[in-house]
DNA sequence: ACCAGATTGTTTATGCTTAAACTATTCAAT
DNA sequence: ATTGAATAGTTTAAGCATAAACAATCTGGT
């Protein structure tokens, strides 16, 4: 028994689907939380921002974390401060605009994400392993069908 | 193949999987909150505990709403003592165990639940609007292996 | 009847998240 | 050069979420 329990009969399928999607969402997140604090004593948005981070040796600055995570300003400003003050991340000028900083992986943090980074990969992998690698696709495709969908409807919102 | 090559090479589809799966439910996600919060000056999980209770017409006990929405049973507690505040539910004593409530929707609360689920499917169908009827049939069951399995696997773990 | 263990719900401490108000700085139009 | 608007980041107050500790109650074996 779960979210998808209230699901009325005579609702649309849409409905259903989004309950299912809403339940496997959570269902794999609530994992990966757990691993990341049984194992590594950190959390997912921590992860999130060091991951973020990782594809980026230069740094990104606030706003750019901000957008990327999907989360608001306070927040990156909140888990930096955090990751600065363990020495996993640092504040770096942005010459030429004093409002602003790079943030950036330091090589302890970089250490550290590698290796929780091996172990995310697993767990991702193990939570899809009931599908086959053409059923993955295909997922993948249309899920893309209803990003691009959301982000339009989001545009015309403005 | 070593460690480290091991660790971007070997699965990454199932990664951008995930990373899409997640970027989906955020942006239906904060769509529904944003909906909630102007249309309804209300939240999504008040909102999901209604609608839990809206099927149960004899009310629910609290762990049964715990388990239902997938959350701690002191997140029910705080919830339900809101809404109990604004009259919208009501806790009500269950014969033969003085420890549990049987949490129910009042009239009112019923009313207003009523008006919201009506919105509520209609952003949730415009959310999938992108998808054909077979599409989100698809979608639909591939999202239920993934379900099942991670179910299975917590399971597993106990 | 008793008592140990399980169950039900609440409280507490901590962390993430948001919206909105705020400071500091930069930019652009005059 | 001045000034008004935009941008970058932070702070604040409120709500949601968890895990862990806790009190109250129930259950079953003796």
């Amino acid at each position: 028994m779960d979210l998808e329990a209230r699901a009325h009969s005579e609702h649309p399928e849409a409905l259903r689907l989004w309950l299912r999607l809403l339940t496997c969402t959570q269902l794999i997140e609530k994992q990966v939380r757990n691993e990341l604090r049984s194992q590594f004593s950190t959390t997912l948005p921590r992860f999130d921002l060091m991951s973020q981070l990782e594809r980026s040796p230069d740094g990104l600055k606030m706003n750019e974390l901000s957008r990327r995570m999907m989360v608001t300003g306070g927040n990156v400003t909140g888990i930096t401060d955090q990751l600065v003050t363990e020495g996993l991340v640092e504040r770096i000028n942005v010459e030429g605009d004093r409002r602003a900083w790079r943030v950036r992986l330091t090589a302890r943090g970089r250490k550290l994400f590698n290796e929780m980074a091996q172990q995310h990969e697993d767990w991702i992998v193990d939570a899809f392993a009931a599908l086959s690698a053409k059923e993955i696709a295909q997922l993948h495709k249309l899920l893309g069908k209803v990003k691009q969908h959301s982000h339009s409807q989001m545009a015309e919102a403005e």
